[in-house]
DNA sequence: CAGCATCCATCGAGATACTG
DNA sequence: CAGTATCTCGATGGATGCTG
């Protein structure tokens, strides 16, 4: 109580914070396309997609708009005739990768967490985690 | 092209493991949920949903359950009388704190290289991030 | 107090087809 | 090749009102 309003100051700044690096790593496919990017270094948008798989031109192109505009990612328009477009990390976007793997570790570790104890109570959950959205 | 397949391997396992997560963080008031327990550690759910604020009944509801099922919520009813719930942190959901931490630094970073340059190009991103959504 | 029921607006994303 | 244009659908969340 006495130390409310401190507290709620700093958790208000540090939520946001929370909510901005969430946004940045929003849509379905961008944790996909800055990890292939990561590796590939640098990929045209047909590469990309097939890269990552499963994603529409569509939302693909989006997403990558949107990297662009957070200044993840670089859009090169490579030279004429070729009419490909390359696309690369800049230093912010791979500056990433650490908030990745740690996204990674959490991941890995709740799912052990998850089928580890109690599983007749947590079967709901378990076909969440991996029936529907992150079946292999 | 060499080392693709085991790339390819490693890296699904990697972004499904980061989509687990990103989809247990999921959900426009679930970091603040967390972050309140956090600081807090015990608390019922209308001392939730005012440290909280903005969130509706409903919606808080609705995060607390998928918390719970996630086995990073506690729920505790209170015996009789009280008519009260109190509502703290898994060991599971306070291991969540380095995770936040990464974000919330993540988040400031992200913030400064958005307005650190070009303010004029990237007028609307910072409509976006400062505007509508994540306004103090 | 804690939380559910209902209705409604918005949005992300998939499918499909089309263009410079 | 690298996208854009529609259209549709389902999930999320806000507002409001009600219950044990």
């Amino acid at each position: 109580m006495i130390q409310s309003s401190n507290i709620h100051v700093q958790c208000r700044q540090t939520a946001i914070a929370i909510n901005d690096a969430m946004e940045l790593l929003a849509g379905k496919w961008t944790p996909r396309v800055i990890m292939a990017l990561l590796v590939r270094e640098i990929l045209c948008f047909t590469e990309l997609k097939k890269e990552i798989g499963g994603v529409s031109s569509k939302v693909l192109s989006a997403s990558l708009k949107r990297l662009e505009q957070h200044l993840i990612v670089e859009r090169n328009v490579l030279p004429i005739q070729t009419g490909k477009v390359e696309y690369q990390l800049t230093d912010h976007g791979k500056s990433l990768e650490k908030l990745l793997e740690e996204l990674s570790i959490t991941g890995v570790k709740h799912r052990i967490v998850l089928t580890g104890r109690n599983v007749t109570e947590n079967a709901r959950v378990e076909v969440k985690l991996y029936g529907t959205k992150n079946a292999l």
